[in-house]
DNA sequence: GTCTATATGCCGATAGAC
DNA sequence: GTCTATCGGCATATAGAC
């Protein structure tokens, strides 16, 4: 038996190097079409593997589509979990937008197929919703919730002021098609982002101090 | 020759009805599954007609869709068509911020619906934003920066302002599973609904005061 | 591990009677 | 306008050789 070790070690390299070409060359095809509306077979080939050979690695479509969603959690979750007490209110929010919209910057597609997944009623997310989001959330309310008590901030709700955050910056990727329409512009324009991160910040921090 | 009258006669009124229910029994499929995720059986089950009935109505699938995308565009740009000059700036500002979060609240599918075309690049909405809601928009913007001007707002930018406006509210409907999640309440309720409105309109308000 | 061949099922759309 | 029957295509997944 080769394969009671650790986790990490379950598959040889090669398998492992193989599996995560595959992810990567699904997210951009799941981000766009979601699950339905894209073929194993373009996954495949955009893999360049065979199709049979895709599934050898990933056992169904769905278990792909399912790793595919785990690995992009942790993308997801970092600038959140980056949130600290430790921190002045004013600079550690200012610093979670910067983070947030660098994400949606470098990984809109991840953000994109958070978002169709979001929007589904989250099937496959219920759970960690329930309990590992829900859990770091109440962490990081009380975090607020302290920074406002300390005088540090203006009374708002700490849930609707995370809503706020996370609506704004993930908006220019979700949204980018329809903020590139309207401006002409994305985050890629280093000066179009900046002026992004000047006004999301200049409107939010200006609206939560004291 | 019957059919050569106005659009609005050139179907009977009992056509009309039917194409009416099975536009909306499509929505909540459409929105929730998305197009290559519904089928027509499902639709046609919802609407209570025979598959090849709808098949009569609608000449494809896609047709459908389209039809359903270009009815709902138009509570989508209601609220915006509303905004007007004659208003005192955060009068003006506090009644969209309401109209929004009220369709996020009665319109849940139709926001969701929206958002599912732009994550997917927008394909069949492209050539609208570049020109009707692009034109809006910047009739809008100039109304924005016209209270700028007068020294009603502090100096955003009103692309950015529009964008966080649309960012906030919609967030409620699109991320309305997250929400739910984590607040364990949604817009349906009245007392959620008010501390929703409460909070975005204080944050964003104060943000854009001088 | 990777291939060819194929089983199997679903779905969009059409034909044609009534 | 509405029905029954069915065609044709595509996509997931498996069987089995190498």
């Amino acid at each position: 038996m080769s394969e009671t070790k650790a986790s990490a070690s379950r598959r040889s390299r090669a398998a492992n190097q193989k599996r995560r070409t595959i992810l990567s060359a699904a997210l951009p095809l799941f981000s766009q079409f979601g699950l339905h509306g894209t073929s194993l077979e373009r996954v495949a080939e955009s893999a360049d593997v065979s199709k049979t050979n895709l599934l050898y690695y990933f056992p169904s479509k769905e278990a792909l589509y399912i790793a595919l969603l785990e690995d992009l959690l942790e993308v997801w979750l970092a600038p959140l979990k980056a949130f600290s007490a430790q921190q002045d209110a004013i600079t550690a929010i200012e610093h979670y937008i910067l983070l947030k919209l660098t994400v949606s910057r470098d990984h809109p597609q991840a953000s994109k197929l958070f978002c169709l997944e979001m929007l589904q009623g989250a099937p496959l997310l219920t759970h960690t919703l329930n309990t590992a989001l829900k859990q770091l959330v109440d962490e990081k309310s009380a975090i607020i919730q302290g920074w406002i008590d300390a005088g540090q901030l203006a009374p708002i709700d700490p849930l609707h002021l995370l809503f706020t955050l996370w609506a704004t910056t993930q908006h220019y990727a979700d949204f980018g098609v329809q903020v590139a329409a309207i401006s002409g512009k994305n985050l890629d324009d280093p000066v179009f982002f900046q002026q992004t991160f000047d006004n999301v910040k200049r409107i939010i921090i200006r609206g939560i101090t004291c």
